[in-house]
DNA sequence: GTCTATAGCTGGATAGAC
DNA sequence: GTCTATCCAGCTATAGAC
């Protein structure tokens, strides 16, 4: 991130450039601009736009991805990965606010760009993700946790995390909130969030003990 | 929708265009093809890009976010505007899976759309939150849910129904699920949703009783 | 490695025939 | 109202000087 050389300064205007304006709204001679250099250089560094382009949606790509899906694969208890992918989420996005938008932008338009990654980079999405879908039914046959689709849950929690980062703009204005304020909220919301899913799931006595 | 007259059919595949690639993606000429007329049709029509752009948005900025601000301002009890909001949203949503990403994908890169354009229709999107948030406060207060920041319950409820869908083609890759398939687990998500917060911020009595 | 100059193309907009 | 032809701007990419 520091950029010493031409090459990362590129790189990291690039990114901002692409990120906040994604591949199509994205202009070489922003870039250029924003990097303070001539934009004949961005071709000599990383031939073309689409190439450029590429290499940074890959690093991103995995900034978002790699932390959730491995913690989804580990042997932590249900709880316990439940407080970690939203522990890690959310700090995550608080420091990378616009990163989700920028990806799931980009693959709704583009669907391939997801499974030529993962394949790219090894990541097992569905076998972790059934690992966690398997401790969910087992947790529930055990009535430790109300019945639930494992599926949902996890949307649910993702849902938590990340959505508030992609409606922040709308967020911030219909509660009047500035970026400060609207970081102390994400803060704030790491612990509701935990609260929030814990109770969510937790097995419900008088409901079913009939 | 049924697009009798040229003018509906512009707009209506303009409508398909915009919306899958954004206006800095979509192309006149691929409008111009889907809808099976003239280039110069569109500018017959519609003057300019820039001028279909804003009447189409617009329009399903309206489709978006109307439904639930009047909700959220109705005179229901917290349990039936969960519920009528969870109901809705998913609904709405399972018909236009693409509008959440179509808007907020727009917003992120102008904020000052979405300012203008409750200006324009009048939406008071904050006066109808603050509404929300005092009933919290007050059931809060009474114990007869958990204590809870009214904007926290609120994200999450947004959260919970439009997340799937801004995330959909990833989601439907690591769950290996279909179009058909997702919008069955959609289906399936209206009640799964509704029991999940209201146990979410259920009153806790083991915890709070001593 | 960095710049200037320029080529070449894509896409939006307009004029005018029918 | 619809089409053809054309113009013009903006953007990417390349060649070549320094």
């Amino acid at each position: 991130m520091s950029a010493k050389t031409t090459e990362d300064i590129i790189l990291n205007a690039a990114t901002r450039v692409f990120t906040q304006k994604g591949f199509s709204g994205a202009r070489t001679c922003e870039i250029a601009k924003e990097a303070g250099i001539n934009r004949s250089l961005l071709h000599y560094y990383y031939r073309d736009k689409q190439t450029m382009f590429n290499l940074i949606f890959e690093t991103r790509f995995k900034e978002l991805f790699t932390g959730v899906i491995s913690i989804l694969g580990s042997e932590d208890s249900l709880e316990v990965k439940i407080r970690k992918i939203i522990e890690h989420e959310i700090s995550q996005l608080i420091l990378n606010p616009d990163l989700p938008m920028f990806i799931l932008s980009e693959v709704a338009q583009n669907p391939q760009f997801f499974s030529q990654l993962t394949q790219k980079f090894g990541i097992n999405a569905p076998k972790n993700l059934l690992k966690f879908e398997n401790m969910v039914k087992k947790e529930v046959e055990n009535k430790t946790i109300r019945k639930i689709d494992g599926r949902q849950l996890f949307l649910h929690i993702m849902s938590i995390c990340i959505y508030p980062f992609l409606a922040s703009p709308v967020i911030g204005l219909i509660m009047k909130m500035n970026e400060t304020e609207f970081c102390e909220l994400m803060e704030k919301r790491k612990e509701e969030a935990v609260t929030f899913v814990l109770n969510g799931i937790k097995f419900n006595y008088e409901k079913n003990s009939n």
